[in-house]
DNA sequence: TTTAAGTTACTGACCAGTCAGTTACTAAAG
DNA sequence: CTTTAGTAACTGACTGGTCAGTAACTTAAA
């Protein structure tokens, strides 16, 4: 009989296993009323050992924060660089890929988790408010900004209207987080909707 | 010498000032981490007092959560019972009544601390959701289909597209409250920038 | 003098972090 | 192909500190 070891020694799947247990633990009770142990139990491990991997409970939530969102950044920045078509086609298709990540599983209880915790972990909110946050939207303004010098889109502030176009993602991904799958909110409608509305809201006058 | 005694009886102002001290520091720090001493420290009394008008730390949080918000919403559906004009001029009115009331300094917080504790207060949650959230939307949805009807706005999703309109709204004062003030995000170009956005977003073609 | 607002000092529960001990695995020697 | 010595991964049980909540007392005001 070749039963399975009451313990099993797998150095390199623990810390993800952890990380996974304590991103869906803090975002579901937040950092502090969150017991590691409770982490340990849903990582299948003792306490002891998350304390192998990490120096303690706030290295571990940076560890979460640090590793899950910012794979993702570089895939948008790559998606502008190589295409070369029409402004309009380019947001279209940016906007499918950011809504899908800002929407997924794992990143959207982390957009609720730095709002709760960066005011505790100034390191961990600069860190987003620079590479994250900034970079993210100055990287839509910059696609603004080319739709503005090839016509297609009309004059305006690229970085303030960065935000019109980004945040009602962002919050409509928070509420969900927040309150949960709301059907009052028309979801499905929701994205075409503001797709259509942002359209509208960049178009160049036909006049000119 | 009339010299102030060491402690006074202010049997009516105390659950104010305890409420006022609670926010400040609920918001700052997170319901969990912040000690009941602290919040009587600042609130100039006790913590025993504290337990003399809240019955414990939860209902404390309720409290505060309870009040501040709920007398605003009257004003903004006031606002749209009254008025007559045009809905650019309307929407224009609320734009201005709600961010000033969003972006107040005591609003504000409650926003990040909604996000932050709704999931352990479920019933907190649930009066979020209905009385401020689905309300407040669905208020906003109303003006839009009034501006539809009138031949004023295009045709759309009145609720998906209240989303578009608000949440940005929301968000750059949840971003603001999380980051602290950030002047690379055009703080003061936002409002009219957005408001502009909006405008053109729901304006009806030209072309009828 | 009475009452009720307010405080001081305490307690019981909880939990992050530690450490001594245990078990799974490796591989060198027989 | 065993056995066994060594090591690294892992755990159970403890501790020191923290803090929500309370009980017994004090004093401002009516």
């Amino acid at each position: 009989m070749t039963a399975t070891p009451k313990r099993q020694r797998r150095k390199e799947a623990r810390p993800s296993e952890i990380m996974a247990a304590g991103l869906k633990a803090f975002s579901e009770r937040g950092f502090a009323a969150t017991r590691l142990e409770d982490v340990a139990d849903a990582a299948g491990v003792s306490k002891a050992t998350i304390y192998l991997y990490f120096e303690n409970k706030a290295e571990l939530l940076k560890a979460i924060l640090r590793e899950v969102v910012s794979p993702r950044m570089g895939e948008m920045e790559a998606i502008i660089r190589s295409f070369d078509g029409p402004s309009n086609d380019l947001l279209r298709a940016i906007y499918a890929r950011v809504s899908a990540i800002v929407s997924s599983d794992d990143v959207r209880p982390i957009l609720k988790l730095i709002v709760a915790e960066a005011g505790n972990f100034p390191d961990i909110a600069e860190f987003y408010r620079t590479e994250i946050a900034f970079r993210g939207l100055y990287t839509l303004a910059h696609l603004i900004e080319r739709g503005i010098e090839r016509g297609e889109f009309r004059p305006c502030d690229p970085v303030a209207t960065a935000q019109s176009v980004i945040f009602p993602l962002l919050m409509n991904a928070l509420a969900t987080e927040v309150f949960g799958p709301m059907p009052e909110f028309n979801i499905e409608k929701f994205h075409p909707s503001h797709l259509e509305f942002v359209l509208r809201g960049l178009a160049a006058n036909r006049e000119a």
